[in-house]
DNA sequence: TTGTACGCGTTATCAG
DNA sequence: CTGATAACGCGTACAA
């Protein structure tokens, strides 16, 4: 079956429903209904249809049914970068899960752009899509009236609040609270944080940021300024840059609270280098749980964000959203707002919590 | 700017050339020929067009004009799994590569089973994509008929070889046949392949061994089945317990060569695990040059293959064989085969070459 | 149970 | 330079 003449047409091109409907002697209608598995068509002709499909290797032309039926199955996922673990992860799941429910992603990396961010939203593929799964770092509560789209978008992270659109949102400050209460319950007492974003309000730097300073205040202990590390960028090259600037400086922590896993492996690079052992001198708590945690020397210990819940959620709501029903059990005219919990995984960047046994 | 009533349009929906052209009080061939920068319109009606263009929000409908013009502007890109670094970086190149031209690109990740592969070839997207940019895994040379398809099609990676479609590849052979070598080259006489499939004839796993055994016999030592460790998945945990089935056995190699740098990873925590030390007991070489390597402890010695030109290549290949122009320098009828070479990035994994510094 | 005819929003043809 | 009008391939009232 190569390019060219397939057995039964005369065309070159593939075939249609035309072409089905003639081939096997009946009319569109009727291929149609086979083809959409509509119920009252007799077994005879169906029969003859299917054969006729088979034998001129027909497909439903999709781009063409799109037109007639107003949607085209495609969503679109628009995220700063895929190369990053926990986007890579979070694509992947999205991915899957739309495919579930008979969808197909187009993936949109925004490249940390404010532009791009915007382009995700207003750009030309608009109308080849039914919605927008949206996960921006760049837009900030300033921006909230580019968010005002005419159709389906749920919004995915913390950056920007409103009841003016769906959102899925992870557990950051309770996960970063736990993280920092953890760390002094193995008996740190002066706990760093690593990764900032000074002057943020809102997403995800400033509320694990916030989980810390509850953390810490629970405990008792004092916020010190100077155990934190501000880091625009999250990668590891980050990570190691910032914690060298606390060390170098001689500002030297017993426990930190990186603020996501690429930063965790930078800072347990930097702590060898200055020829300090984790957990004995320092402990390491990551964030986002990432397949790479376990396999870091130590093991890291790390918050995970619950990233296949995420996934779940936000397609379900979108796909809701584009069939016009009501997500979850919202009420008429209310917007989604789901929080997914994070949880603790305990490995050997941190010291046992006393009189327990470390979990690996 | 809400769903419903926009000033101009009775209508909820979204604003069609039709209601420009009303609007604008021409035709809707005139649109047309604004919206796609036909050269002879005279100012005054272009002037018109836009303005009525700009106060109904109007957009061209993709599906539609696809639909007319018979292509979609989207390209496939299939690969095993969007989580290993590996391919989110190749993802991520390649969607940026096809954006240069203008095209969108739908990942699709075949999560290592074969029905997935074939259904990447012959699934229902079909129609809804000019062309495949096809990375298998599971797919062999007993399947080369799967890959004569009616649509552009290039092939990534080493699993299958043909003369009967594009092919972009990798020097698998070469960059393991150095890494052995620099192995060697810096003293070690006992080295080690982690991740090999055994019984495989081609794919990246065959290659890169034989690359391996081509280093030991060029430099005189001998090939001894007991160094060589299989693992059928290339995770980070595979390459732990491959390293320690080797050791628990007794066998230690001075020197490893991991087909990956997951793998690579792994080992790393097996050696260290252990009790042992590298590279100063055992040395130790990771494949594709992952964004990691340069973070593990010690930094990971590894070959890059160079996936911005694979990324590069396939692409533009791919849109040349769309356009229906013959690819690179190609000629009529013959098919692309490309191989990008790899090269060798040294880091602290591995011993100092005899009177060297070691490159950071 | 099946067929006819029309429209989805574009672009292309070909007169004007 | 611009305007009717016919496709593109499919789904669907409506009719048979």
């Amino acid at each position: 079956m190569s390019l060219a003449a397939s057995p039964g047409t005369g065309r070159g091109s593939t075939p249609t429903m035309k072409d089905v409907a003639q081939a096997a002697g009946v009319s569109v209608k009727t291929v149609s209904n086979v083809v959409n598995d509509y119920e009252f068509v007799s077994e005879a002709t169906r029969g003859k249809v299917n054969k006729a499909i088979e034998e001129l290797g027909y497909r439903v032309n999709v781009p063409a049914r799109n037109l007639r039926l107003g949607y085209t199955g495609m969503i679109s996922l628009a995220i700063p970068d895929l190369t990053m673990p926990y986007f890579a992860q979070l694509s992947s799941l999205v991915i899957e899960e739309a495919k579930k429910l008979g969808m197909r992603v187009l993936v949109e990396p925004t490249l940390y752009s404010r532009e791009g961010e915007i382009e995700a939203l207003h750009g030309s593929q608009r109308s080849m899509i039914d919605g927008l799964i949206y996960s921006p770092l760049e837009l900030g509560m300033d921006d909230l009236d580019q968010l005002r789209v005419d159709y389906p978008l749920v919004v995915v992270g913390e950056r920007i609040f409103s009841d003016q659109f769906d959102h899925v949102a992870t557990e950051n400050v309770e996960g970063a609270k736990h993280a920092t209460a953890y760390l002094i319950n193995t008996g740190c007492r002066r706990v760093a944080v690593i990764g900032t974003h000074p002057g943020e309000k809102l997403g995800s730097a400033a509320l694990r940021l916030e989980g810390y300073r509850q953390g810490l205040e629970e405990a008792g202990l004092d916020y010190d300024p100077r155990l934190v590390a501000p880091s625009r960028m999250w990668h590891r090259i980050d990570g190691v840059n910032a914690m060298n600037s606390l060390l170098d400086q001689g500002i030297v922590p017993d426990g930190v609270v990186a603020l996501n896993d690429m930063l965790a492996a930078g800072v347990l690079h930097s702590i060898q280098m200055h020829g300090m052992s984790v957990p004995d001198d320092i402990s390491v708590i990551g964030f986002d749980n990432s397949d790479d945690s376990q396999y870091l020397s130590p093991s890291l210990t790390s918050i995970s964000p619950g990233l296949k819940a995420v996934a779940r959620l936000s397609v379900r709501v979108l796909k809701d959203r584009i069939n016009g029903v009501q997500p979850l059990n919202t009420k008429e005219s209310q917007h989604v707002f789901r929080k997914v919990s994070s949880s603790l995984v305990v490995r050997n960047s941190t010291r046992a919590l006393p009189g327990n046994e470390i979990a690996v």
